[in-house]
DNA sequence: ATATTTTTGTAGTGCGCATTACAAAATCCA
DNA sequence: TGGATTTTGTAATGCGCACTACAAAAATAT
């Protein structure tokens, strides 16, 4: 709708254009991280003044959540899919990674940059809002496997959750996209043996 | 040996103990990382002045990379043992992985000092420092890998790597040592089927 | 036209950081 | 005892950071 923008507008008009602001904000906290990226690196690449960045924005932090919020959206790996009925849980898990693989391959060593800003660094707040996008991503997980494996649900979370970390760290090492898809290949053949295994054993 | 600090000894004697100041540093170093710790907080730690610690240590740099080098000797996993002589691949990377669970499990949500410290933050001098130590590790992996298969070294060794990370991640998340082991049993499973697919394929 | 509202550019603010100048103190060597 | 050497404590230094005071500028509203 954005009836704010085009129906109001009173007083002296902004001189940039917000979304590519955002997206260029997005690009470079993405890549530096939030620590590594001063608000004097965001003012210039968007080409504006310390005042035109708070009155816009409210504050580094303020940006940062709003961009990690828009890169959940946009570039955010769906987490819906591959738990949805008629796949296996094993091939659910096969689809989410290699999505993983190819999203953060395709990021340029960036990996995923709710993964790394939960990391954490200098700034508690930051790692704080990375770390909620994280949890939420963690819970849709955990939620998509329940419905195939409630006993091992927390099991396989936990494995789905280190390997989606692996799989950043390496994109940010510079593997490239065939071999971040080599590593979710294995990560998930694995699995489907040793779920295999587990029915085994209950129902020999 | 410590000649140095017997046999000579010229001038004003060392106040502080530096052992005891280099644990505590490798303490904080590793829990904190290299830019969320402040040569302020490392003298407060160590009780001393910055210009004990600066007549100490050189920098906080140089520090840093003292102390990389002390937990990668003290507290680093042992990188021979899982790819010696009449150990087969897969059970020597369940080893390896099961040594780094138990490893960063026992950190108290730590995870491993040189892969945190690799992926870097602010000061990209740290991160070069421990870069070089996971470049070691990761050619010493490589080796390992190389004696057993040589033509599938490269994609073992990604694989390893990228778990080593996944469960250093998860360590600084908070999961306990039974759920890092459990990681590191199903991600040690996934690569034993991978390899015995590929001799499957070339022995059917 | 005038008042109102919002953004803009210039030029700062205070704070925390790694690092250091300096002189006194504590040891060894002669 | 006196000179050499190193560490110590006090107290700074300069720098980069996130953030802002202020007034001019550019639009709408009446």
């Amino acid at each position: 709708m954005r009836t704010t923008k085009i129906l109001k507008a009173r007083g002296r008009p902004r001189a940039f254009d917000m979304e590519d602001a955002l997206a260029k904000a997005q690009a470079l906290f993405r890549a530096r991280g939030y620590d590594a990226l001063s608000v004097a690196d965001l003012t210039e690449a968007i080409g504006i003044n310390p005042p035109s960045f708070y009155s816009a924005f409210g504050s580094k932090s303020a940006l940062y959540g709003q961009v990690l919020q828009r890169y959940a959206e946009l570039e955010g790996i769906d987490l819906e899919g591959p738990f949805a009925a008629g796949v296996s849980l094993a091939e659910g898990v096969r689809r989410l990674l290699r999505q993983a693989a190819t999203n953060y391959g395709a990021g340029n060593g960036t990996g995923c940059m709710v993964i790394e800003g939960a990391r954490g660094g200098v700034d508690a707040e930051a790692c704080r809002q990375a770390r909620r996008l994280l949890d939420q991503t963690h819970d849709m997980v955990h939620a998509g496997v329940s419905r195939h494996a409630p006993e091992q649900a927390e099991m396989v979370t936990d494995y789905v959750m280190a390997t989606l970390s692996g799989l950043s760290a390496s994109a940010r090492n510079g593997l490239s996209g065939e071999r971040l898809l080599r590593i979710a290949d294995i990560a998930s053949g694995q699995l489907a043996q040793e779920l295999a295994d587990e029915i085994e054993e209950k129902q020999p």
